[in-house]
DNA sequence: CTGAAAGCGCTTACAG
DNA sequence: CTGAAAGCGCTTACAG
């Protein structure tokens, strides 16, 4: 193991002056070079442990998922893992299995181990919540939800709403099931949809049926067939591709033809939409980008630079094969 | 930030003290249960840089993969992650985007922050890996690859190939498209192909067309419809459950029934290959359980227990309905 | 621009 | 069983 003493002594100068250099402090070109040399001789590698004792502080980013066996979380950790990587930051990820208790334990634990900062991949924000953020002191940024005490980076739910209901109903479905999930989830449960009723609300005639299901692939086949049954809907707008997978499932196991019999969009932009036959018209989010711009705003933070309170990404819709135009069909 | 030093002089010890009495050392009832009330009040945790740079060991283990959006890297990761909780352990992720430098930079990475231990989730072991291996001198792990170099966890890739190969023959099939991954990927390329060889030399009849493709869905699915258009295969096994979900899909655009048309089967059990329609027949390998196991040896490889050099998982085989039963059609 | 010194919070022989 | 002391490898005022 060779230390910052072994440098120091090798290039005839004082630790101190080797610190210096590592960082970025004003050293004569001379002996940088000197040390610069040593130091690739040596392979010499600066200990975290005792930098970050004497420093009080990190460069590791702490990210708190719900769950990692997730498109979203998986894409987004790409984005920020990659990014951080350029900041010269390691990540630690840790999973809370959607138990938010674990979130908060997490906060404080992050907290003590003096890292950098924290971004939060949350679903909800509890008082809990509240109170760690306050006590921990250090910067979190909220990402998929948008809360008043927090920084955050969202996604733009609400307009998604609005255009795949817009887009639906162009296309001439008014009759509609829409599939969605806990309002507690205020960006998934609750933006999506209102954005989607604002649409449905500037048509008249159009008949749409709520109904409320979890994030689990299972549970909505499970549901589909009944729903089917009672009302019999043209199209199925789901609140996640996830869901929208589940349908598709439930509706080819009944024998139906998708888009013909029944029509089906999601929202996300998951790979599998496009792999599944037919390809689900969906709303694509940029998660790795979310991931990639999540580090830099938290890098930001961190460094006391000036950041928007929210920043909202864009999305794209998708036009696949999974929605039938029945305005066509009715020429 | 409260400190040894605070617990120490509230207890009316000495900082040795309550070292010893945090690390499981020799220390009087009376003393323990002052000082564990004190630390109780003032909810002091150890600080963990003070601690590793002294004690030159962390709790913090480094898992090395080569992508994050894959389903069998998620669900080996969540049980890595679950168990390591267990043994108060934090787990540092490090995804290498498929590059091998970079599996080389973070073993080396790894070993400057006197990380305890490294699960390794190999694709390919290079002379670098064991340079770097034999240089960092802590342990390490390869989860799903196997090398004499190597403590190693690995799924029955070989035994798991004979028995699909088995179950397809029994089938009817005799003429069949294997769609398999380069042979430099021991498990995945090879022993894969080597037991479903193995099943098809045991029946002269059987005519099988071998075929490389990558990792990437959408590879399988360029590749498909020629091949299905020069030898019209009756059956496609493909050596991952992304690679039978391209094959579904590429199969379906060309408007073919599957199994009527043609079947197809996995190695994996990936949850999407139950969610597509129809469900695809796979291998099953446990890949949360390889998780668990895997720090669970990694612990006794840092604790300097017995390990087995190879540690071989179990699978089993899922029926599904994308395989035609060829031999029942026929009587 | 440079160096000596103190100290971050902990652990570990060592002596008692 | 307990304490004083040294030291892990680095950084940071401070003085020059």
């Amino acid at each position: 193991m060779v230390t910052i003493s072994d440098i120091a002594k090798q290039s005839g100068v004082a630790k101190s002056t080797v610190s210096r250099f590592l960082n970025g402090g004003s050293v004569s070109e001379t002996t940088k070079l000197k040390i610069e040399s040593v130091i690739n001789e040596t392979g010499y590698i600066p200990n975290t442990f005792a930098q970050s004792l004497k420093a009080k502080r990190t460069n590791i980013i702490g990210t708190i998922v719900p769950r990692l066996n997730s498109f979203a979380t998986s894409q987004t950790l790409i984005g920020i893992d990659e990014q951080l990587r350029e900041y010269n930051c390691q990540m630690i990820i840790s999973n809370t299995s959607q138990n938010l208790e674990r979130e908060i334990e997490n906060i404080y634990s992050f907290a003590k181990q003096k890292i950098a900062g924290i971004i939060l991949l949350a679903t909800q924000i509890t008082e809990a919540h509240l109170e760690a953020t306050r006590k921990v002191n250090i910067p979190i940024l909220l990402v998929g939800q948008q809360h008043d005490a927090f920084y955050s980076l969202i996604h733009n739910d609400f307009d998604a709403g609005y255009d795949i209901g817009k887009y639906v109903l162009e296309k001439g479905h008014r009759k509609i099931a829409y599939l969605g999930v806990s309002e507690k989830d205020i960006a998934v449960g609750l933006k999506r949809k209102s954005g989607f009723q604002r649409a449905v609300s500037e048509h008249s005639d159009c008949e749409v049926h709520y109904y409320e299901t979890s994030f689990k692939i299972g549970e909505a086949i499970k549901k589909v067939p009944s729903i089917i049954d009672s009302i019999q809907p043209t199209l199925f707008v789901c609140a996640t591709d996830n869901i929208a997978l589940g349908v598709l499932k439930a509706a080819s196991l009944k024998g139906l033809n998708i888009p013909n019999d029944v029509s089906i969009t999601g929202f996300g932009g998951y790979d599998m939409t496009e792999i599944v036959y037919p390809g689900i018209t969906t709303i694509k989010f940029y998660y790795e980008e979310v991931g990639t711009k999540a580090a830099q705003m938290l890098m930001k933070l961190i460094n006391d630079e000036k950041v928007d309170k929210t920043t909202i990404l864009n999305y794209k819709i998708i036009e696949r094969e999974s929605v039938d135009n029945l305005s066509l069909s009715n020429l």
